[in-house]
DNA sequence: GCAGTGATCATA
DNA sequence: ATGATCACTGCC
């Protein structure tokens, strides 16, 4: 059996389908810890981020959740299909940037809070030049932001788990621990085969 | 510790 | 039309 040739996409360069985000926000929340945040800069040069934490917002139920009190102009993005951008402006001054999941109808989403270098959602945004206009678009190649799987599975023992941030409103919500972290520096660097760099 | 900031939404 | 709220950040 001759060797498997090199594939010509590597799969990092493959987008995470759709089908990654129609579940259960937090689950999606844990799994994108080590994906990459990619974007187009206006020149076409792409700017990869490793994310490394994110929140979950789950639904209707959730009392932290924009959706929970009903459909409006600016969170209807949230009660559409999975994998879209979630993008709402916050304190009048920080775009915050999400990713809708699960089911269609449903209001749900994952907060992206710090990628790369970029800690705190604000930051996040302003360091890639997110903005509303990015809201309700599909997370694709075509829209110019999207996630790259990160190849290789995060050890569960590295991530942490807390109750999310700005949310003390939300009564027992506030509580859950539907915040994920991972330490960046401790994630193992895999290459495109999936092995440990030295 | 808290001011800045302005869109958004409920109330009227 | 008006006022309260706000999934934050930066400077005190």
């Amino acid at each position: 059996m001759p060797d498997m040739p090199p594939q010509a996409h590597p799969r990092r360069l493959c987008p995470l389908p759709t089908d990654f985000f129609d579940r259960r926000a937090d689950t999606v929340a844990r799994e994108l810890l080590g994906a990459r945040l990619v974007v187009r800069g206006a020149d076409g040069r792409l700017w990869r981020h490793v994310v490394f934490e994110t929140e979950a917002y789950l639904g209707a139920h959730d009392r932290a959740c924009h959706g929970s009190k009903g459909i409006t102009p600016r969170n209807a993005t949230m009660f559409g299909p999975a994998g879209r951008w979630y993008v709402y402006l916050c304190y009048g001054m920080h775009w915050m940037l999400n990713i809708v999941t699960g089911a269609e109808g449903a209001p749900a989403a994952v907060l992206i809070r710090s990628v790369g270098e970029h800690i705190g959602p604000g930051r996040v945004t302003k360091a890639l030049g997110i903005d509303r206009s990015f809201d309700g678009r599909p997370a694709s190649r075509a829209v110019g932001l999207w996630f790259e799987p990160r190849e290789g599975r995060v050890p569960p023992r590295l991530i942490e788990r807390t109750p999310r941030i700005g949310v003390g409103y939300a009564g027992e919500w506030a509580e859950k621990p539907l915040r994920f972290v991972v330490d960046p520096a401790r994630l193992p660097t895999i290459t495109s085969q999936g092995r440990p760099q030295p």
